[in-house]
DNA sequence: GAGGTGGCGACCGAG
DNA sequence: TCGCCACCTC
């Protein structure tokens, strides 16, 4: 972070990128001939090492940034990586075009050759979406009961198999008749027989595909051998054996490949990584050099204690010794609430307190296990006017109006793209339903042609009815027109066209529900965001591997972010909600993995808990809705693997719940809680009646419930928020009877105004309560 | 063919 | 509870 080293052309000061690194570091960096193995503990200035050492290579002249692969897992690690380097070399890393994620690269590569492992150019890349629909075609022309065997188990036994690096006539017999009474195997290959047909590959292809292409080509193979003087990777505790076999096909060449990992970080194992690639390092390169990086930079040492303590529980480690001459600074903050509700208002106030104290937003993070834990939070911030940005979430790309839009534009790169027509041709609606795609693909699969040229074909018949027939006419015209006007249009206006053309922005347009407008803003953006790359090509490709939502990533807002995506950054003060027995650890991976899950999941929380900085606080909740139903939960085991002297136990902040409770009322478990919330008090009714209570004996207490959204949350509706409003007081802008668009709930009309809040009758919401500054005029 | 309704499973995680 | 899908009616 601290260095910028000003190089125009060659650094001022040639080694300016090595102050301030320790010994490790330095030995990490400078040592840049042979295979090198970096264990790295979190916080260790991992990233760092990785920028230095490019920065090292290309100071010293030892090659150009083109012949240097950096491979990281996510687009985030890659664009950051990119930056630092910048930041220190200045513009020779416009250069680097090999420095992207596995699959960016995997994809540049076949690009170069893709007619050597039979593609033709301009080969598509589906996404799961994409890949299910098509399985589900498969299964069902084999007469496979989808609700038996669904689709989406058929995608993930292959993703698996891809993810071992094998492809279906690898598959060992055993495994896939796992499938459909022995039938996966063969599907498996039909699959990929289909894939073949449309000119596509997905996600796993992209590596498989690529190991083939070096297999079968040992000229190929040597080019890149040529190529790549250096290679380091990023995160080698995740890479699958797919991964594994494609770097290791590569790093025979110059054999200077440098892999940074933890192996108390792995928490991928799921999609197929193997941390004994981390181990099996030593014997895959001889002579391998191994440093370890052991002193933390991040976080104070209460945090780094309790983190290291629960990571001692974990069997399967290499072992290392996390230590820092920092503060000890705060103790982990552990805190018990009721139910998720007031979990959410207790982080809610604690960060209204932060930002008060003049705590920046954007250096607060909630890390949850699993995505639907965000909403809570998100509503409750909606309420409270707090900035926040959730992290991960739908991908841009995988939103329904970019895929549609997206589907338009590769029908008119190619007549071929059936999955991308399918998708379009009754998008919006023009009376090409169910029947006419049926009778389209008929006509395609007798005259083995495309459904685009069946399309063609059809409308040309006099098999369909008139009015069918004209429409389908028109729509088969429309793609002529527009792959006319691609040849002499700029790609940006040409998207415009297309979708104004195909009725596709109308369709929106006319829509009147809350998510419309967004949609509206989405498709702006995709036809903003084309302006940046050469033709439609390049831009599909980016579109599809890279794009993630990054707006307004400089605004001061909360991040809220799963603890996978929360890997490899880090903040002043994280927020972990919901330890609790079943989400985490998950019972999913406690099924699926036994003592396996039991352990990538103690590697999460941390994970979790050392991308703090300054300060870490945990909660559980005694109540969860799960699947819509409140269930009373027990705290995880993992509260109890915290060091007692690093931990504080406090009581909620939220203002409510836990009220007679008493500093703590632990039982045998620290935070097994005992009599007030056994059974009959154990209630959602019970809870109301204690909030009630604390709100009324308690004047101090904020009407914490958020807006009336207690109609049907069972929340109380009592004791809203009177002294908020009063307390922030002033005229209200708008007046009753007026329509306004709410970000969150959509268009709705005023029906009452209190201070700076409104009570909205919401076309789609019902009646809620809102904050003013959250609503504009329509 | 479109639009509505009721039943059912999901809610783990990345590219 | 929510969103998807199959099924139903107009």
């Amino acid at each position: 972070m601290a260095e910028r080293a000003r190089a125009g052309g060659a650094p001022a000061r040639p080694a300016s990128y090595l102050n301030g690194l320790n010994p490790e570091q330095r030995d990490a960096v400078e040592s840049i001939d042979g295979p090198l193995l970096v264990l790295a503990g979190a916080g260790t200035g991992k990233t760092r090492v990785l920028t230095a050492r490019v920065a090292h290579i290309l100071s010293q002249g030892r090659a150009y940034p083109s012949q240097i692969l950096v491979v990281t897992f996510t687009n985030k690690a890659a664009r950051e990586m990119k930056e630092r380097i910048h930041s220190m070399v200045g513009d020779a890393v416009e250069g680097m075009p090999w420095l992207g994620t596995f699959h960016s690269i995997g994809v540049r590569i076949l690009r170069r050759h893709y007619e050597l492992v039979g593609l033709r150019s301009g080969f598509t890349i589906l996404d799961t979406d994409d890949q299910i629909r098509l399985l589900k075609q498969l299964i069902a022309a084999e007469n496979i009961d989808e609700k038996r065997w669904p689709a989406r188990m058929l995608a993930s036994a292959i993703d698996g198999w891809k993810n071992r690096g094998l492809s279906p006539e690898n598959v060992s017999p055993g495994e896939g008749a796992a499938f459909a009474h022995g039938r996966g195997q063969m599907l498996y290959a039909a699959y990929q027989a289909r894939l073949k047909a449309l000119n596509a590959v997905d996600f796993g292809d992209l590596l498989l595909e690529g190991i083939r292409l070096f297999r079968e080509h040992p000229d190929v193979l040597a080019d890149y051998h040529k190529r790549f003087k250096y290679l380091l990777v990023d995160e080698y505790q995740d890479t699958n054996v797919a991964q594994y076999l494609w770097l290791r096909l590569l790093a025979q060449g110059s054999k200077n490949v440098c892999c940074v990992g933890d192996d108390d970080q792995s928490i991928y194992g799921w999609r197929g990584a193997e941390v004994d690639n981390i181990l099996r390092f030593e014997s895959d390169f001889p002579g391998a050099k191994v440093i370890r990086l052991e002193r933390n930079y991040r976080s104070t040492g209460h945090i780094l204690a309790a983190a290291s303590h629960i990571i001692a529980f974990n069997e399967g480690r290499l072992g290392k010794t996390l230590f820092s001459d920092g503060e000890t600074g705060e103790k982990v903050a552990v805190t018990g609430s009721w139910d998720s509700g007031e979990e959410a208002r207790a982080i809610g106030d604690e960060i209204e307190a932060l930002q008060r104290s003049g705590h920046a937003l954007s250096q607060v993070a909630i890390l949850v296990r699993a995505s639907f834990q965000m909403r809570e939070f998100e509503d409750r911030f909606v309420t409270l006017g707090l900035n926040y940005r959730v992290i991960g979430g739908p991908r841009f790309y995988e939103r329904a109006e970019i895929r549609d839009a997206l589907a338009y534009l590769r029908c008119v790169m190619s007549t071929a793209d059936d999955l991308a027509f399918e998708r379009i041709v009754n998008v919006p609606k023009r009376g090409l339903g169910d029947v006419a795609v049926k009778q389209i693909r008929d006509v395609a699969r007798a005259s083995g042609v495309p459904l685009q040229e069946a399309a063609r074909l059809l409308a040309e018949s006099e098999e369909l009815k008139p009015k069918l027939r004209a429409t389908l006419r028109g729509l088969v015209q429309s793609f002529d027109r527009w792959r006319e006007q691609a040849g002499h249009t700029k790609h940006s206006e040409l998207a415009e066209i297309v979708l104004d053309e195909s009725g596709y922005t109308d369709m929106w347009q006319k829509d009147r529900s809350a998510e419309a407008t967004g949609r509206l803003e989405n498709l702006k953006e995709l036809v903003r965001s084309m302006e940046q790359f050469e033709n439609l090509q390049g831009f599909l490709e980016h579109i599809s591997l890279v794009m993630d939502v990054d707006n307004g990533a400089a605004e001061d807002a909360v991040q809220i972010m799963t603890l996978h995506s929360a890997k490899g950054l880090e903040f002043d003060t994280v927020f972990l909600p919901g330890w609790e027995e079943g989400l985490f650890p998950h019972q999913r991976a406690l099924d699926e993995q036994g003592k396996a899950g039991l352990e990538e999941e103690r590697r999460l929380a941390y994970v979790g808990i050392t991308r703090a900085r300054l300060s870490a606080r945990i909660y559980f909740a005694s109540n969860r809705r799960i699947h819509g139903m409140w269930n009373s939960t027990v705290p995880s085991r993992f509260l109890d693997e915290l060091p007692d002297a690093h931990v504080e136990v406090q009581e909620s902040k939220g203002g409510f719940g836990w009220g007679g409770s008493g500093g703590g009322a632990y039982g045998a478990s620290r935070f097994e809680k005992t009599e007030p919330f056994t059974s009959t008090y154990a209630t959602p009714g019970w809870q109301r009646a204690q909030t009630a209570r604390a709100a009324s004996s308690d004047p101090s207490s904020r009407g914490g419930y958020g807006a009336g959204k207690g109609s049907g949350r069972g929340g109380p509706l009592v004791i809203e928020g009177t002294l908020l409003a009063s307390s922030i007081g002033g005229e209200s802008a708008f007046t009753a009877g007026e329509r306004i668009f709410h970000i969150k709930f959509g268009y709705g009309e005023i029906t009452g105004i209190d201070g700076n809040k409104l009570t909205v009758q919401f076309d789609k919401a019902g009646e809620k309560r809102v904050l003013e500054s959250f609503v504009e005029k329509v």
